[in-house]
This record gives C-alpha cells, structure tokens and sequence, in this order.
DNA sequence: GTCATACTACTCGGATAACATATGTCCGAGTAGGGGTGG
DNA sequence: CCACCCCTACTCGGACATATGTTATCCGAGTAGTATGAC
C-alpha cells in the first residue's frame, strides 16, 4: 500500500500527544522515529493539504493537529496519503472483445465481480472509519507521558 | 492493487462456463476479453502455480479449473495473483530513534496502529472469502448459455 | 490395410524489456525571532 | 532606556532524481496430432 502510511499515522498519533506544546518541526518527527525527513515532510504536507494537519511557517514552526484527535479517523489519513484508490470498473473489460457479443442488457446491471470487490472494499473502508486518532491513543495510556518526557529532553 | 486481478477474476468465471468444453488456450481466453495475450498468459500462470488452474500442454491444451466453483473464493484469486500482501509492522519503526527511548515494557504487546490496520484487512478478506466462482456465476444467470454460444462460433 | 516413425503445429514455461508509481533528494520562498542602531 | 529596522536562521513548499513493482513482450521446452513410408 506504501510505507508513508504507516509513518503518517505514527506521526499523527505523536502530534497528539504533543499538542500542548505547538507546533512539531519535521527535524524533531524524523529523528524521533529515525525516518528519512525530506521524504517525511512530503508525505506530511499531504495530510496538511487535506486539512488534516496544519502547517505553521517561521523559525519556531512545524506541523500540529489541525482538529481534535477524536474527529481524525483513520481513513481520513489514509484517503489522504495514497489518494482516492479507483474502484474497480470491469465493465470496460467485459464488453470488449467476442465474449460480449450478444450480450443485449445483461450489461445494463453492474458487473457481478465489480460489485463484490466493491463490497470487500467498503468493509476495509468502514473499520478504518470506526477508529480514530484518539482511539490509538488510548490502546497505550503510558505512551503520552513518556512522549512529552522524551521530547522535552530532544536537543536538535 | 493490479488490474490483472480483475482479468483473473474473469477468466476463472469464464473457465467455469466453460468447463464441458475442455481446456481454453490463452489464444482464446484473450481474444474473448481483448488482452494483452502475453501477459495474461503470466498471470494464469500464476493461477496454475497456486493450485486453482489446471494446465494441459499439447495442441488441443489450455487452462481450465482445478477445483468445482463452488470451492475457489475470491480470496483465492486475489492472494495468488498479488502475493500473500505483507501485513503492517510497525514494530519496526516505533521502537528506533529516539521516540522509543525508556518505552521499557510497553513495547512488547503489538502495536495499536498495526492491530487496527490488520484489523481492516481482516474484514477485507472475510469478505472475499465469503464469495466464490459460483456466486459469480450465479450473479449473471444468462451469462452461460452466451458464454457457450460465443465460445463455438469463434474462429480463431 | 496396418503399424511404426518422423514431422509439424500448437501449447505452456520461464527469462527478458518498458512503463508507472512510490520513494528519496534538492533548492527556493516566506516568516519570526534577534541584534544593531538611532532617537 | 525604548522603538524601529535590518539581518539571519529556521521553517514550509514544490520541483527534480532514483528504486521498486507492475505491465508487456520475447524466445525456448514439450506434447499431441498428423502425414508419410515401409511392411
């Protein structure tokens, strides 16, 4: 699916932790997780362009949260970073060639094999709705404290 | 995720219409769809290889089905011609850097942003799982008496 | 007429290129803080 | 001492290379049918 993913969500779930103290830089993101930061950032202003983060520029700026964790879902982030994924469209493969001919309005309802796929697609859909930033969050109730301790005490 | 998964999808169904007439060479199985020959060749190749495909050489050789449609699952299908997806693993990234310093025990149960991902992907499978050739065909009743009739009246 | 044999045409099989997307890298535009200077 | 201004350092932003996976193509190995010739 792509890796930028997976450090994306990492990345989101650290921001909220470290809301109170603004903006995040992407020097302190990509040494935290020891992540190419040119490749980072790019991924990051994705999730900035879809309103999921919010960019601060100048010295003291980086990247924050731009909505409470609970109104970010995982989907959004996903959605975000590998685009709007193209459903299946068999139709056009169908209808081509001999096998089609005669068809009459057989084709008129949707193909079966798109409509399954779609199916199994929509349930991947909806578990990654269901959660949200804050539910990742709380499966590690330690994480918060030890992320501000350990960030506090970052030099670079 | 591979436009040769919907084109495997289709020969199988097809192959199952099919199945009095004996094997189908690629000849055939292309012409009917209009595909690229060669590369639909490989990935029935691939269908061969996992058990769900069944390949006679000769001159009167083809593909055809190794198993009844009722016992082939769109899951089958897809986890034979992309390859078993590698599932998230986030351990990897979470516990380098700095960010993980001084984590001590939390690390050892797994990851929440891999349990939710592989959550959804479960529910993608079951989904797949849940469908076969036979629900397909079933899908398009008329589809077999057309598929038939075509099928004899090609030249080539 | 029948059988054995060599041939031919067609099939699958894997190794080899062309392309697309994801990954990684670079330099430029902009902003905020800090220091210097004049009042 | 205070206010203003310039300068620097740091940030994000988008444009430019590289790597990996998917798509497309090629040639070789093998098999079954078929024609041919001898018996």
């Amino acid at each position: 699916m792509g890796e930028g993913v997976e450090w994306g969500l990492h990345c989101c779930v650290t921001l909220a932790w470290l809301r109170e103290e603004g903006p995040v830089p992407i020097r302190r993101l990509a040494a935290w997780f020891d992540l190419p930061q040119e490749y980072l950032k790019k991924r990051l202003q994705a999730l900035a362009r879809a309103g999921i983060l919010a960019s601060t520029p100048g010295v003291r700026g980086g990247f924050s949260l731009a909505r409470p964790p609970e109104r970010i879902t995982l989907m959004d982030v996903v959605t975000a970073l590998q685009g709007p994924l193209e459903p299946f469209r068999c139709d056009e493969i169908r209808q081509r060639g001999v096998g089609g001919e005669g068809a009459g309005s057989e084709f008129a309802r949707p193909c079966g094999i798109s409509t399954a796929m779609r199916r199994a697609e929509l349930a991947w859909r909806r578990e990654l709705a269901a959660q949200t930033i804050a539910d990742l969050m709380a499966h590690a109730p330690a994480g918060a404290e030890r992320t501000r301790r350990n960030y506090s005490r970052m030099t670079g």
